[in-house]
DNA sequence: ACGCTCTTTAGATACTGTCTAAATTATTGA
DNA sequence: TCAATAATTTAGACAGTATCTAAAGAGCGT
């Protein structure tokens, strides 16, 4: 549990870069940034749309299909995890511990729910031959009143 | 809860078309045949496109836009239920009840957990301003071996 | 049957995400 | 350091789901 070492301030890219050579990702350019983004700062729920948008106003030049690739790569390497609550957009998540989600239906907004904030009892064994691999619970909220950070 | 009267053998369309009245839906050829696939029988958690074929199989004769709306004000009129749990494809869910789902990630079925069945405790309080429209479980399974019915 | 309104529809359009083939960049060994 | 090799990036084409448009069709009250 807890957060994993906050270097960032002095070495930027120190904690991105142990990452990617732990999984065996060359550290480019465009991983760098993008870990930079994604990792530096806390837990963050992105889309592929928002990351590439963010790194060019950030000054960095990355290609759509590298931030696609980039943040399907990182989720192999357990860096991320996709978390499905619009059929529309695809979400990523920075926080890969045991842990659920609001959903801000209004603006598409996603928080964290710790694994301990919730509790599930009585959960149903996986019917023969399968395994579970993971349970989600989202949480679905309605009438946000604070015209807060993303717009849309 | 128990399923609802279930006179289906009978005067086929019956059910649907008590529905659409209700719901102030003209009883129109597509979506009394739409209701019909949908409604008799039994749970179902189908997509657009399946139910765009499935229809066709049967010999009706609907466009997929009619059944994008259809399937749309069935969910608006309370009739249906949207599930979220793979980003590419909307499914909805027959059962209007309060329940949770399994998901086979091997091929895109869907199972539903009674609301019984399950149990959530400790749940978090909505976040100041919104409120909880609903709360989503999604128990994600792996390694089916079992070639059953929907193929892929 | 008439007319008003709701529905349906084909096709265009939007959008997210993937694929391809070529150019670029990182890494390795000399 | 340099070239050879392999991984990576990229633009643009492509695919799939879903929505929109405007015109034709169908239900309903009178």
């Amino acid at each position: 549990m807890a957060h994993l070492t906050p270097d960032t301030q002095e070495r930027p890219y120190a904690q991105t870069l142990s990452r990617l050579r732990a999984s065996g990702l060359r550290p480019t350019r465009q991983r760098l940034a993008l870990g930079r983004l994604l990792f530096d700062g806390g837990d963050r729920h992105v889309t592929a749309e928002a990351l590439h948008e963010e790194s060019q106003k950030v000054g960095v030049s990355v290609s759509l299909a590298t931030v696609y690739n980039t943040l399907h790569q990182f989720t192999e390497a357990g860096l991320l995890r996709e978390v499905v609550v619009d059929s529309s957009r695809t979400y990523f998540d920075t926080n890969v511990d045991d842990h659920h989600h609001f959903f801000f239906e209004d603006d598409g907004r996603l928080m964290d729910i710790s694994g301990e904030e919730i509790g599930i009892e009585r959960l149903p064994s996986a019917p023969e031959g399968t395994d579970i691999s993971r349970v989600d619970v989202i949480v679905r909220l309605q009438g946000s009143s604070q015209g807060s950070s993303g717009d849309r």
